[in-house]
DNA sequence: CGGGTTTGACCCGCGC
DNA sequence: GCGCGGGTCAAACCCG
């Protein structure tokens, strides 16, 4: 299922659409610029009917001069068929230039009706957000007195299921599809945040029935954690898209096979796949009962190094800290991805090409073309995506750490009010008892932190960098984050 | 002996 | 209705 679905996804083409939309903002508009200099070009031997002298000109200008070598010839040769020629080439130009003119003002009226709808589309959605804003507030308070101290329980305590994350906030994660970076920004704001905690612990049934209902959808098959569809489920699912559960995908490079991510599993099923020779494992967390969390291993078909792992559901259950960093990493990304689950086709496209623009995005690719909504955090891309940091070192200044590669933590990029914090402390300071189990994963890609870091930056908040220091207040725990859905760690 | 793995059977959704 | 493929179950088996 995955392999066809992953190889489209974290094709090499796709990684050279990111590198064109990312690292050429200035490369488009340099486009753009010729395009108007041609533009201009018309006007210029229309209008004043001279041979401009830039070099830019240089198509128009050709035939300018090849008619008047031609007219000049035509004195000693044939007149007549020179004049006619000329006339001709004239009128032509004539013509051209105009529907060059009649394009630009088809380009300019749908670039005008653009910003007006993504304007109209900010407003009301803004204007649903607001009592949203209101009631996450008073939420707000209410989840700091029931935080627990450590980053690690903070992070666990909003069991942030991603399709929670899609039913409550499906508005303000489809504004930051609109390249806005401030709107993105908002989207991680507190209130939804709070909001979704809350949702957790003030109303635990309604925030369990949430999460069995998706669980129960997404694994439907499962008799032990069937559900009978309530009309409200059904409503539920008559309203909008079929709710579908985020799936998040990682790819490494592991020779291991498994990648151990600090939850325990328990293996319960294993099948052939089509189109792939080597088996899909099913594995279930049993960190808890009834944990809905399943996962599937799988190698790629092409590349038998990679380590396909997806992840589904959310843990309901407090992790160890060896487990959040990724848990939050590919919650965030269920999160951001589920937010876009019932937004069309062109939006799924839409979105692709926003994380496109950002760094890195070549690791992080959407499909919503898949029987299930899938994000995939492509980490064998990581050597590429050091490549594509170091060559954005222009744009963003980069620190870079002692040994002068790029350190993503503690980068402009790797904003602490956006990334699950505690992914700061695991990252920078690992323990060596973690570092130990560490697997051939990353003994195979050394920049496995910073690839991890890149995938994250380029999900939750890069757009914000530009904008640089919009808040520097750093939140101990970023709770805005959905809880991990899933963890990955190795050993 | 308990917990995890294996593996064939079964269920379910989907396309034809 | 049928076949196919994905996903799950559960009995048998393995292992520490």
């Amino acid at each position: 299922m995955d392999n066809p679905h992953h190889r489209q996804l974290t094709h090499p083409p796709i990684i050279k659409e990111m590198d064109f939309f990312s690292s050429n903002s200035s490369a488009t508009h340099h486009n753009k610029n010729n395009i108007n200099n041609q533009n201009k070009n018309h006007h210029q031997t229309i209008t004043a009917n001279g041979s401009p002298t830039r070099t830019t000109h240089h198509t128009v200008n050709t035939g300018l001069n090849l008619t008047c070598a031609t007219s000049g010839l035509a004195k000693t040769q044939t007149g007549q068929n020179s004049q006619a020629e000329l006339s001709a080439l004239e009128s032509q130009l004539r013509r051209l230039q105009e529907e060059n003119r009649k394009l630009r003002t088809v380009l300019d009226q749908i670039t005008k009706s653009y910003t007006q709808l993504q304007a109209q589309l900010f407003i009301a959605l803004q204007k649903q957000k607001l009592p949203q804003n209101t009631e996450g507030k008073g939420m707000g308070s209410g989840q700091k007195n029931v935080e627990p101290a450590g980053a690690c329980s903070k992070l666990e305590m909003g069991v942030n299921d991603a399709s929670v994350c899609d039913e409550k906030t499906d508005q303000d994660v489809s504004v930051s599809r609109s390249n806005n970076a401030e709107v993105m920004s908002k989207t991680h704001d507190e209130p939804q945040l709070t909001k979704l905690n809350l949702g957790k612990q003030a109303c635990p049934e309604a925030s369990e029935d949430v999460l069995d209902r998706s669980s129960s959808q997404s694994w439907g098959s499962s008799k032990l954690e069937q559900q009978p569809k309530t009309s409200e489920h059904v409503a539920a699912a008559d309203d909008r898209i079929p709710l579908r559960k985020a799936r998040v995908s990682v790819r490494a490079r592991s020779e291991a096979p498994l990648i151990s991510d600090g939850c325990q599993w328990r293996k319960y099923g294993q099948k052939m796949a089509k189109g792939n020779p080597c088996p899909r494992a099913y594995y279930r967390c049993t960190m808890a009962a009834g944990c809905p969390v399943r996962k599937q291993v799988q190698r790629c078909a092409e590349d038998k190094t990679v380590l396909i792992t997806t992840y589904e559901g959310n843990h309901n259950h407090p992790l160890p800290p060896a487990a959040t960093a990724m848990a939050n990493t590919t919650s965030a990304a269920a999160a951001m991805l589920m937010s876009g689950s019932t937004q069309s086709k062109e939006a799924q496209t839409n979105c692709a090409g926003y994380y496109s623009s950002i760094p890195y995005a070549s690791m992080a690719t959407l499909s919503a073309s898949a029987p299930f909504p899938t994000i995939t955090l492509d980490l064998t891309q990581s050597s590429k995506a050091m490549q594509l940091h170091n060559r954005h070192a222009a744009a963003f200044p980069l620190p870079l750490d002692a040994s002068g590669g790029p350190h993503l933590v503690g980068h402009p990029l790797f904003f602490p009010h956006k990334l699950p914090h505690a992914l700061l402390p695991l990252l920078q300071r690992q323990p060596p008892s973690m570092v130990e189990t560490v697997s051939a994963a990353i003994a195979s890609d050394p920049n496995f932190t910073a690839a991890l870091a890149a995938a994250i930056s380029s999900i939750i908040g890069v757009p914000r960098a530009s904008d640089g220091n919009s808040n520097p207040d750093p939140i101990p725990c970023s709770p805005q984050l959905p809880q991990s859905c899933t963890t990955f760690s190795t050993n």
